[in-house]
DNA sequence: GTTTAATCGAGACGGTACGTCTTGTCTTGCC
DNA sequence: GGCAAGACAAGACGTACCGTCTCGATTAAAC
């Protein structure tokens, strides 16, 4: 039905789309989020104003489809183990956020979003999804390996395995997010190191069997 | 108090003070970033514009100063256990994230400062240290309580020590922010459990991430 | 030439003429020259923009020819003396200005024309001239009534009658034109009455300016 | 109460005035009605475009201002006899509407004002008040001098004086404005003399109709 | 009955102006 | 001399039109 819609008419010109977000990456990398202006883009884009409008309705969500295509280069080669594959993704998501068109954007929109449901939706399909899937796999491979227990079977089991990788990709990501872009500071391969060896053994010396678990809840 | 603080010569200053950053943070709440606008707040604090530009350079400083006293209420009482004091501020810093005017505001400015290294500045006294004590305290605590073991003594083992803390401080405040604004969910008692037994207990085999979670809301 | 170029092909539409002066009309009618946009008219005719650029260059000259035909309605019946041909013409000329879509485009082609060679001569044989046949044949059939001197014989008879039929009808014209757009009031009968008498007998006492006016309307 | 009204605040600035207003004429005799933009008009005057804004609503009501100024050179010295002193306003009355300025924005500000009660309205008072105490004028002397019949007394006289002296305006503005923008031929000092005949003789062979042309020029 | 070429509708395109909004600065006059 | 009120220059916003340009789909005349 949208094909059928599409039929007549001058088609959009897919150049265009390209060169826009080209330009939009290109004007963030210089001139920062609150710099960024549609005219500007339009100009660096050789494309008119009307252009830009007619694909998107909003500077954030041009800007989360221009700066999307970046985390697309996210990968997780084998490491071999565990450790060594946490500390490649913190190291590669850090790499990310090093370049100014991400890192002055994502926050942006992020900002934007929590006012724009609309917003978090494309945020969530178009960045957050392409990085989660990083930490399923990981963790596929992790209890192929065995170094993780396997999935239980059955429903509740998936869904838990959902909340598990649900639960690593906010702690990795977050972690990485807030070292670099709140307490701004260089994630460092040492940094990478400690932050997997926090994240594999846990705070506490010798294990969960030496504390009590008073509510009954809490033996996750 | 007007009148008294009209004696001295400078009597609107402070009060000016006081209504232009309760003006700020009530129009953050209702507008969000995007929608705040300078002329806006001298308004509803009933002040001309002046009188912001006299106090404040930037729209960013303003709400920096602004949402700055927010994070003053975040407080670490002592639960009794390591398990209870983590889980206790996952949710304060949560709750205090679920107010719009912070959470617009946060990640506005984060993204703002990561082209203005002033601003970064300011963000950091006025913010990050404010909830960094808080892990530094409750780190202390559960030495004295045996459930860390003690820094090393010397230099080398305060600045150990520093690196610990500033790297569990990243990681806590990093997963809430992360779930609650990029992932955008909400952060449950459940999910706070489950983040402080990863962080506990980390995620290999020797943890508990081989034990069953009976609720459904642990284990990774 | 034109002929041969044109054998082949689909032929344009001559339906769709029409369709876009009704709809310049109508539209003109509605919103006024400056509210006349060519996508409504498009729209309105029920044709695509390309229809109407491919017919003339400009609004102007569109608009142009759609309101030369309201001056085709302009006839000069035989009322019996010259008085009466004079304050019949003045009527129904005012009568075609007061349609909305005539006044409205009449002013704003003539503002446009001021600086556009071909547009002002596209008014001249379009409507100018369509109105001045009036003057001639007015004048024509007072003379042969014997309320007007003959041409004198000769080229320069000719050019004379032509220059006086010219003044008669900027003055005619003008007057009604100046009475109901610049001074922006009715040309009522009575007015027609006395511009009439003024026209005939001028201001000097030796003329009708001694006359008594009857109706109170006329005498200058 | 205007007065107390704006007894508060940055007064408005006076030379902008006097500068927009310039700018427009400027910027009209070059570009036209319809070439002018706001921008440009704002630019030239070295000044934004919300001080435009804040001064007139329109495009259309800055432009009566600018050029009801050109109307105020207008004037009628004593010339000693009726026909010397119509001869002579037609004349700078066609000066006038030579100016390049004034020929373009009449016309277009009368087609809008066809849909523009308040525009119609500042129409009135700034140019064609302004115009019409030229034909009062005359009047009056000519009466002094005998060549006119003086007022009937009473209110209806004056009445009665005042529809004529809206004729004879209309008759001669529209005339010359006919002549100049519609028929857009020059007005000659032959054509001025042959209006002021027509004017004062009529067409009647009992006028001057009957008297000789000695340049060719005159004569209905 | 094909070919051929100009037409048609639809709508995207590069431009440009619109009138509004916000920013941060600068007068004013009151107090 | 601080303050409210508000004018100011600058410039981005998102919309609207302009006149041009693809598109695919009709037409009719020419072959």
């Amino acid at each position: 039905m949208a094909d059928s819609a599409r039929r007549t008419g001058r088609p959009r010109s897919a150049a265009a789309d390209r060169a826009i977000l080209d330009a939009t990456r290109s004007a963030l990398a210089e001139l920062g989020w609150s710099g960024l202006t549609m005219g500007d883009v339009a100009m660096r884009a050789g494309v008119a104003k009307t252009t830009l409008y007619r694909r998107w309705t909003n500077k954030s969500e041009m800007v989360v489809d221009a700066v999307a295509v970046l985390f697309d280069e996210l990968e997780l080669p084998d490491r071999g183990s565990l450790r060594a594959d946490v500390e490649g993704v913190v190291l590669s998501f850090a790499a990310l956020l090093e370049r100014p068109e991400a890192k002055t954007a994502l926050m942006a929109v992020v900002a934007e979003a929590t006012r724009d449901e609309a917003l978090r939706a494309r945020i969530r399909t178009a960045i957050v999804e392409r990085q989660k899937h990083l930490v399923v796999t990981g963790r596929r491979r992790a209890q192929a390996r065995g170094e993780l227990p396997p999935d239980a079977p059955g429903p509740e089991g998936t869904a838990a395995a959902d909340r598990a990788a649900d639960l690593i990709f906010d702690v990795i990501a977050g972690a990485v997010l807030h070292r670099s872009l709140v307490s701004a500071q260089r994630v460092t391969p040492a940094w990478a190191r400690a932050l997997t060896a926090l994240l594999l053994h846990g705070l506490s010396p010798a294990g969960p069997a030496a504390e009590p678990a008073p509510d009954g809840s809490g033996g996750a």
